[in-house]
DNA sequence: GCTGTAGTACTACAGTTGTAGTAGAAAGAA
DNA sequence: TTCTTTCTACTACAACTGTAGTACTACAGC
C-alpha cells in the first residue's frame, strides 16, 4: 500500500479519467476525440491535461512511435473514497450519516432507496467498479 | 430565488464559512484568531480570504470604525447542496444512490445507519443547521 | 527526397488558492 | 501631541487549472 495517496480531482480531471477508466490504456487522439465531441475542448487542451495529470503521478504515459498513450494509475473508487471523505470532513464534520440525511432531506434520494441500497449491499451486490 | 448559483467552497474557505455560520456577523480579528488557533494560520491571511469571498459574494461584509464585520451570504446547506450535487455529478453518474451504496462499501457508514437515519427523517427528526 | 499531416512538446496567459509581508491609517496611551 | 498598537488595504508570489497557440518532428504519399 501507500501508493495511492489522497487523489482530489477537478471535475474536468475526472471527465478525463472516465475515459481512461473505461476504455483502458487509451491514445492521446482518443481521450481528445471523446472529450472535443463532449465538450467542445481542443485537442491540444486535451493532451495538456494529460501531460499534468502524468507529471502528477496519477497516470501513466507509454510511447509507441510518436504516439502517447495513457493509462489510469488510480481507480475510480480510490478517487471516490479520498473526495468523498474530504467532503465529509469538510461540511459533514466528518459525519457520513449526515450526508445520507442532507441526501434524503433534499430530494437526492428518497428515503426508500436507502433501504433498497441495504438490500442490494446485503445480498452482496455493488454493481460498480 | 437565484441569488444563490453554484457555491463550491475549498476545504479552507468552508473552515472561514463555519465561523460565520456558527457565531454570524464576525470581525475579521474573531475570525483570524480562531482560524489563528486551529490552523496557524497569520492574521492577515484571515483577512485577505475574508476579502476574497466577499469580492465573490459569498459573504458581506460592515464596516465599523476600522474593523470590518463578515456576514455569509449563503447557507450552509447551499454550500452542501451544491457541493454534494457536484460530487454525485462528476464521481457517481448523478445517481444519489451511488454515493450512499460507495458510503457503504466503504465503511464509512454501517447499514443500520441507514435505518436509523430513515427512522430519524421519517419522525421529523433533522439536528443540522 | 519533398511535402503534407498528424501528433507531441513547449510556451502562454488569465483566474483562483494558499500564504503572508508591508504600508498606511486610526485609535488609544502617555 | 506624539508614540505605539491595531487593523485594513495593497502587493506578492508560487502552484494549479482551464484553455489553447505555435513549433518541431516523424511518418505517409507522391
Amino acid at each position: 500500500m501507500g501508493k495511492v495517496r489522497d487523489v482530489s480531482l477537478s471535475e474536468l480531471q475526472i471527465a478525463l479519467m472516465r475515459v481512461l477508466w473505461e476504455r483502458g490504456e487509451t491514445s492521446t487522439a482518443d481521450v481528445a476525440a471523446e472529450l472535443a465531441d463532449a465538450r467542445g475542448l481542443k485537442h491540444t487542451t486535451v493532451a495538456t491535461l494529460l501531460s499534468r495529470l502524468e507529471r502528477r503521478g496519477v497516470v501513466a504515459q507509454r510511447r509507441d512511435g510518436r504516439q502517447l498513450f495513457y493509462r489510469a494509475l488510480v481507480e475510480e473508487s480510490d478517487v471516490r473514497r479520498s473526495m468523498v471523505a474530504d467532503l465529509v470532513g469538510a461540511l459533514f464534520a466528518g459525519d457520513a450519516r449526515e450526508l445520507v440525511a442532507h441526501l434524503v432531506k433534499e430530494s437526492e434520494i428518497a428515503p426508500d432507496d436507502l433501504a433498497k441500497v441495504r438490500r442490494r449491499l446485503a445480498r452482496g451486490g455493488g454493481d460498480d467498479g
